[in-house]
DNA sequence: GGAAACTGTCATAAGGTTGTCATATACAGG
DNA sequence: CCTGTATATGACAACCTTATGACAGTTTCC
């Protein structure tokens, strides 16, 4: 249950991407942004900031209201429409005279918004309300599928409401194979993912906490889901295995 | 995963085609290029860069904004336009006072734009960026035909969504087949390519290959799609086999 | 301090894959 | 229609990969 503040504590910084046609306060904006230990990104129109998002995936989007062409929340709606980009949170840039549209900006899908001319100070506290909440929202989110549900919060899995009794390692594959679902591993990356970088752990070890998991999921039917995938790996996968 | 990585080393050189109607600049880009190890095609407008890029497939377009007869902007509309030509990256070149249309360009479908003029080496800086984000996203995106489905995230086959069984070795004989279809390909070629350069095996050791992915596909009746080629070897194709 | 729970490795058992053969077929010319 | 080749197939035995049960060293928790 320490992973969660042991992760964010070693976690690289946060990446910011900001999108604002006015080159001046982009400028302004990244260097407070960068003094609080910030990445940051900067696109000036949707177009150049929807592609960063997509090939960047900051961890947050400053999103002027105001923009040329496609206006900011229209980006807004956009990003909230594709499930990809759906969980991106956003800050709405907004100007005095818009403030009334605020209440459609949050509507629109922002997670906050903020009225220019605004503070450093302020906006920096905003941005980390906004992480905060966003980032234990994301990570207290119970995963459930068919019967079969992972909760982060109690640190529990129960299959069709009866608990299952696991060990730790077991749990945290679990984990990581639900909210990484129909997709194939390799044992390497398993490793790298769920025992953490740079462990030297032999790559047959995952084999036999493969076999403890599926053991522990046998009673209820769900071992079906951990699937082999020869030459390869392992995958998650609430899809039939291949039949023979 | 990291086959990708290896295959983009050995790939041969990438192929650009540039399409501009000033002999100059054509020019001069493709010295650069060729000094960057690129491979070079050239066109003068849009019907012949057209007709190019069905013919010799590039890897990336350079493409005028301004162009006679057909502008550069719409022949990167047509081009998005065919499911055959979507994925083809372009880079469209403007010049300075042609910028404020550079929106138009990325919606139009442009991967990136770059204004003259322009230094070769932010040139090349930018074909490479753009080179590496499709090819990293072609690598992950399923392959479908008719329907047959290869996923190579969660590394599976589907035959109208009912999985097929079948061996690694297959599946990668597959895998090759459908990202290089229309194509006829010697035992030697398909060694190489799918088994790996320098590994002793047996020519005819393909025959049986084929035969065991045939019979994995048989039951949907896919088969069709592995044609023999006498005298040579065989071919992935949706057309049906040749009427002698 | 000691019992219980966890982990990483092994050795061994199961099963699935693979490269070759030998044989049956299909083809292209003569 | 026959003949020499090129392919298609079925059968195998060697080989690899994965599944399992056991075990000893640790850590965790009374």
């Amino acid at each position: 249950m320490n992973d969660m503040t042991e992760k964010s504590l070693k976690m690289s910084k946060h990446k910011i991407l900001i999108i604002d046609d006015e080159p001046a306060i982009r400028e302004m904006v990244a260097v407070a942004l960068e003094m609080a230990d910030f990445e940051v990104l900067e696109a000036e129109n949707a177009q150049i900031g929807h592609s960063l998002i997509v090939d960047q995936r900051p961890d947050l989007v400053l999103l002027d209201w105001m923009l040329p062409q496609v206006s900011g929340i229209e980006l807004a709606r956009r990003l909230k429409r594709d499930d990809s980009t759906a969980d991106v949170p956003i800050i709405m840039l907004t100007a005095k005279s818009e403030e009334d549209n605020k209440l459609q900006g949050l509507e629109g899908g922002a997670d906050d918004y903020i009225t220019k001319p605004f503070s450093t100070r302020e906006l920096i506290a905003r941005i980390r309300a906004v992480l905060r909440r966003t980032s234990a929202a994301a990570a207290e989110k119970a995963i459930q599928v068919e019967g079969l549900c992972l909760d982060p919060v109690s640190h529990r899995i129960s299959a069709n409401d009866q608990p299952v009794d696991m060990g730790p390692t077991e749990y945290r594959l679990l984990e990581f194979f639900m909210s990484h679902q129909e997709r194939a591993y390799s044992r390497t990356q398993l490793l790298d993912q769920v025992w953490g970088a740079n462990v030297y752990v032999e790559d047959r070890t995952i084999d036999v906490h493969i076999r403890r998991l599926r053991k522990a999921l046998e009673p209820f039917g769900f071992d079906r889901f951990i699937q082999t995938v020869r030459g390869t790996g392992y995958r998650f996968s609430t899809k039939t295995a291949q039949a023979s």
